[in-house]
DNA sequence: TCTCGCTACTGAAGCGCTAAAGTAGCCGGG
DNA sequence: CCCGGCTACTTTAGCGCTTCAGTAGCGAGA
């Protein structure tokens, strides 16, 4: 019944209601925005009519005057989406999608296939109005995109700062603190020697883990820590684990940046007829379901990826009305130890 | 130089065009939007003064005279992005985008617990006009989303489809070939007894596996076939193999509905001390870096989600357009035979 | 020469909303 | 009894664009 009406009826407007309450469409507009100038019983009848009418403001309209778009802004240049990370992104956006609904902002998409790109889309949507403001991710060294927004004047927010020129607030997580408690757990499981396989040193994070892995290897007096850049890619995964390995003496422990790396590893490390843990102990930077479920699981590193989200979208919120934030750093994930480091979990389970 | 310059120096609009040129606006709308009524001469002027002043057009007033928002919408359920589906996703919303950004569309991403609230945001949507269309996702049996949008008005494509009300045009994998390519492979490597380990049969292309499975079974006169449903979790995937491998006959060969299932389901059956693939072959359903990666790497079907992504725009743009859009069917995806079905590769590689 | 019909424009209205300025009605104070 | 000042509105203008109904100018046909 009524199905396929198509149902354009012509939408109900505020000069609907006005007429219904028989009020100016002004009044009308004060009552629904809470605005002073309209009687209580005013509003309340406005309101009414309204609901009835199945009444919700055009979004053009309101845009066009001067309100917002409620809409953020969100780029993936085509290299974040690199095999690996694509998991860590989905999670990031449904995460910040959860605080953006509740307060009725859209989360705008684009995917291009560079940086230049990327800076072009903040152009575009600059100038066409579509977004209030824009999450960057993947920050790299040097990057152009914080300088761009700023001179844009687009507002924005930078997940996995901080922005090293300071011109752009961030929600980061430690990385510092993160790659420290690695170190410590497998410090304290024994090891002195232990390799790391990090992600392209020209993404800032992977620099700052990079950093962070040879002060702890310091602090912690671990005297044999070296680190292997990789592309995030299976191959590479497998080639430098195999690298690292023949290296004398042989490292006891890797530190893998993700779970694509960390699994071609573990067949790289099979190959090789060594086991795990009890020749080398294996990290990974990413919890994800397959670490949980190989054998012998993987002992990584939680991020909470929505908590992360969530936490951009309320900053970025923030910073489009108009408050100063200050750059925020995430809780330190937790390491989740698990039979890749400290052997095998006490029998039972079954 | 210039930075923080907040450039709000108030954007150009047509007025300002059109009085450089010494045109009416009206003219010069005429001009950039290739419509008649302007000598070539003039509109080259204005492609010029518009170019020169770095104008674009404001969406919101566009949109507010009639012409779409030039935005579709996508709105993810949150059972959607359970454990494993995330990555088919995100790979689908990217190769989406290619499509859309190429014509000058955005992607509205909304995240919703529950197909009901998904419902609600369709109404919303087209209340306050902001987007043009939406793509349905993971429909379920009996599923109120296309009698929903239909009566909404709401132009609207299946991703995964067909429909089974026929209200939407939608867009689908042709999942009974896939099923049954997979059924071959294993036929010619010898198998008899198969059991699926499927996902949840409310979702609909599950429930389509499922028959196009039976169906299989009967057409290569495999006789031992059953399937086991799951939720798609490590736990479930690890129950099931095991209740599956428990089976007397013990089935020779098992198919999982996605990665996340099939790790989980190597780890219950190395515990039970058995072979890939000499006691038990093993396929996927959707090939990751993972099934690489893995050893035995695993037989995977490949499905180019992204691919997939944009076919699903390019039909919703069609259907934006006015056109009438039939079904469509994806290509077959390939299946991509490995060790776990066929045993080791051939000597060499390294 | 006058009109017809065409091209190339102009002017004004209007999309749905907000906001600034204006106005009616009422009350209390002088 | 009039005025200032308040509340509760209404009127008007305008956001930036499209579009429709003109209109000026011009060459062609009768």
């Amino acid at each position: 019944m009524g199905l396929h009406m198509g149902n354009d009826a012509r939408r109900p407007t505020l000069r609907d209601i006005a007429d219904r309450v028989g009020v100016s469409e002004a009044a009308a507009s004060f009552a629904l925005n809470g605005k002073p100038g309209v009687s209580e019983a005013t509003r309340q009848r406005v309101l009414q009519a309204a609901s009835e009418l199945n009444w919700a403001p055009h979004h053009a309209a309101r845009a066009l005057t001067g309100a917002g778009t409620a809409t953020v802004g969100l780029v993936i240049a085509r290299s974040a989406q690199d095999v690996g990370s694509e998991l860590f992104f989905h999670r990031l956006m449904t995460g910040m999608q959860a605080v953006l609904s509740r307060r009725r902002y859209a989360l705008l998409l684009q995917v291009v296939d560079s940086v230049d790109e990327e800076i072009d889309v903040y152009h575009m949507w600059k100038r066409e109005h579509r977004v209030d403001g824009v999450v960057l991710v993947d920050l790299r060294r040097d990057d152009p995109r914080p300088e761009a927004v700023a001179e844009l004047g687009l507002p924005a927010l930078i997940a996995g700062g901080p922005d090293p020129a300071g011109v752009v607030p961030s929600v980061s997580i430690d990385d510092a603190a993160a790659m420290a408690s690695i170190m410590r757990h497998l410090k304290e499981t024994g090891h002195e020697r232990i390799a790391y396989l990090s992600g392209p040193i020209a993404l800032l994070h992977v620099h700052r883990r990079v950093e962070s892995f040879l002060r702890a290897s310091a602090d912690l007096g671990i005297a044999d820590c070296r680190s292997h850049a990789t592309d995030f890619s299976a191959g590479a995964g497998d080639t430098a684990t195999t690298s690292a390995l023949l290296g004398d003496p042989r490292p006891t422990a890797l530190i893998y940046d993700n779970e694509v790396l960390a699994v071609a590893g573990v067949g790289a490390i099979r190959r090789m007829s060594l086991r795990i843990p009890e020749d080398v102990a294996v990290v990974v930077w990413e919890d994800t379901p397959v670490c949980t479920v190989l054998q012998p699981a993987l002992t990584a590193l939680r991020r909470d990826a929505a908590g992360f989200g969530a936490d951009v979208a309320e900053r970025l919120l923030e910073v489009l009305a108009g408050e100063k934030v200050a750059d925020f750093e995430e809780r330190v994930p937790t390491l989740v130890p698990r039979a890749s480091t400290v052997g095998e979990p006490p029998v039972g389970a079954g």
